[in-house]
DNA sequence: GATGAGACTGCCAACGTTTGCAGCAAGAGT
DNA sequence: ACTCTTGCTGCAAACGTTGGCAGTCTCATC
């Protein structure tokens, strides 16, 4: 019963590669010679402990332990077809929004046993798509989150692999997005509250998804409450913008203001502060988010919060449904907002009432 | 001159696995079939290209890129036993410190065809080495930041597989560390002009060795210049910790505060503005990283500045060069600070002169 | 015209894993 | 004693790529 159509063919000193790191690995064919096995019975002990012998596969089970076996990952891949990673495509790790969002992906994948790999696009709209086909080449499915390139290329892309959309929804994909109504309906009757009658939304970029839902609903909530809307922008997503963004804001004749995003509104902030007026007396400023930092200026950043983690963990459920399932519907995920009240809303000036 | 040794074996309707990505990829047997050619002849034409002639070169270009072919990284990755992949290994991709860092390995990994995968430990010191480990078995090599391991385990993993540290010298590999000396005298001798002589240093965690060294250098440069140290910590590097920090600080008898990083420092000044507290005017706080939200705030933080994406492109640019050739002796990497000096700290209040 | 060199290309084995199929032994049923 | 089943295991092929080796063809040289 020796097993020798399993044997080893190259010992250490022959072996025609660097001995760094997966050569040294133990192989299948190892933890088998050591059992007097095959390597098909212990791939089964590993694998699939039912269709072994309790005994054998004990005896394995420590062999492998012992001999600090694992998978070789090429291997597996190159007959199952599948490389158990997901791609998750973002504009840009360094905006606060992000962070949390990977986080809860990688969370929810290494629980399900799958690897992320991240790209980061730079905001730039044109290494969108290619990062996404890169990466296509070595993960199952992908996860884009706020995806700025055209419906139609991305309905092309979701045909050849599974892909997830985070912030965005597209013909034939499944998505997570989040529903503003509720939260921006909340702002906006918190500044009507406040005295305001006129708002000025901070647009995102033009070609953004979501800033278009994000207007849309705003200007939803200002009709539904005889509230005058303006608009400045658009801006890009980065607290230089919303320094930017501030000037502009001050010139103009309007006491409170809604961000596309919480960097624009932390810049606006940071800038009218340095200017000399008062936050929350004689400008309110709103943002969307609700990222951490929301905390750490004075005042505080009035925020709409967005649920970031579940953002995350459900375009993670949605992707791994459909790896396991092709044929199935894609979905949409919506996920509810709310306004988080901090100190830069308050009373309009009464100039402006 | 048939090739039939490489005949596909399946056609649409028989194969085995979903027709999903991978599955549906171009391979080489097909390229070879489409240029009546064997699969070896299209491996060279792409690969190593000097070694066939160039008229079936060009054939064999025009065709693999109209079919659309890109290698397997399983396939190839199974007989080369490289993977083109390293790891990162961040304790937390939230702290601002980060993603720059992240950003800048990303970016010189792509140029060199490599791919990351990134881990985000959570802070979560236990964690640190489970994942380098996990990941290890997916790279080629890892890059770790700020690690909190025990040294000789760090060094352990170092003899496993090509490891380079960020932000912490271990015995035996390479490693990219800044050197907060210069930083750190200057933020002393800054303080001392206005008139502080007593200092409180915020500490970061007890085990992390960028901690060591920034208490470390701070001392000298405060004996340097005659300047009375006093401490506080440990804290977790957030902005709550910070804030926590604040009130024991504020309760103490020192009007100038060097933290252990910008989100101690921020969380700090959050805190103490909301107490009423006018930073940079009643108290002087510096944090070390220099990161953007330095700027958001009002007054905008004093921070000593780290060169982030140097720390990146560095680390990379290490472990590839150990990639290449594993017998180099590990080298180390120092990166220079310097101080911005921004609103967060101002003259001493005369009470404490 | 035989020989040799050189340029190109094909064959085959190998990387580590999974899995259909077949073989084998032991026990059950007749 | 015979078949039949059941439980377990081994064999071998397959996944896509690479690279050593050997074969073929052309052409120059003697």
């Amino acid at each position: 019963m020796r097993n020798n159509g399993n044997r080893l063919r190259y010992d250490a000193r022959t072996y025609p590669y660097p001995t760094w790191g997966a050569a040294l690995a133990v192989t299948l064919a190892e933890v088998a010679a050591a059992c007097n096995v095959s390597t098909s019975t212990v791939s089964r002990a590993l694998t699939d402990p039912e269709k072994v012998n309790a005994e054998t596969r004990t005896r394995i089970e420590r062999v492998a332990r012992q001999l600090g076996y694992a998978p070789s990952r090429a291997g597996r891949s190159l007959v199952s077809g599948r490389t158990d990673t997901v791609g998750l495509v973002v504009p840009d790790i360094a905006n606060p929004f992000f962070p949390p969002i990977i986080k809860s992906v990688q969370a929810r994948a290494r629980d399900k046993r799958y690897a992320v790999l991240i790209a980061d696009t730079d905001e730039h709209v044109a290494d969108e798509l290619e990062l996404a086909r890169g990466l296509s080449r070595q993960v199952d499915g992908l996860i884009l989150a706020s995806p700025r390139t055209a419906p139609a290329e991305l309905t092309r892309l979701a045909q050849q692999l599974p892909v997830v959309f985070v912030n965005r929804e597209v013909e034939g994909a499944g998505s997570v997005v989040i529903d503003e109504n509720e939260g921006l309906q909340e702002a906006v009757e918190h500044l009507v509250s406040l005295g305001h009658r006129r708002i000025t939304y901070l647009s995102g970029p033009r070609r953004s998804w979501s800033n278009q839902q994000r207007r849309d609903a705003l200007a939803a909530a200002c009709t539904a409450n005889d509230v005058e809307l303006r608009e400045l922008g658009p801006f890009e997503p980065q607290i230089q913008a919303g320094m930017r963004a501030a000037d502009l804001l001050q010139s103009s004749e309007v006491a409170a203001a809604i961000a596309y995003d919480d960097l624009i509104a932390l810049g606006v902030m940071s800038r009218l502060t340095e200017r000399g007026m008062q936050v929350g007396h004689e400008i309110s400023v709103i943002g969307i988010d609700d990222s951490p930092l929301s905390t750490v200026t004075h005042p505080m950043l009035t925020s709409i919060h967005v649920p970031a983690a579940e953002l995350g963990s459900a375009a993670v459920d949605l992707l791994l449904d459909q790896l396991r399932d092709p044929d199935l519907p894609p979905q949409t995920v919506k996920l509810e907002t709310r306004l988080v009240i901090r100190g830069s809303t308050g009373v309009a000036p009464t100039s402006f009432k």
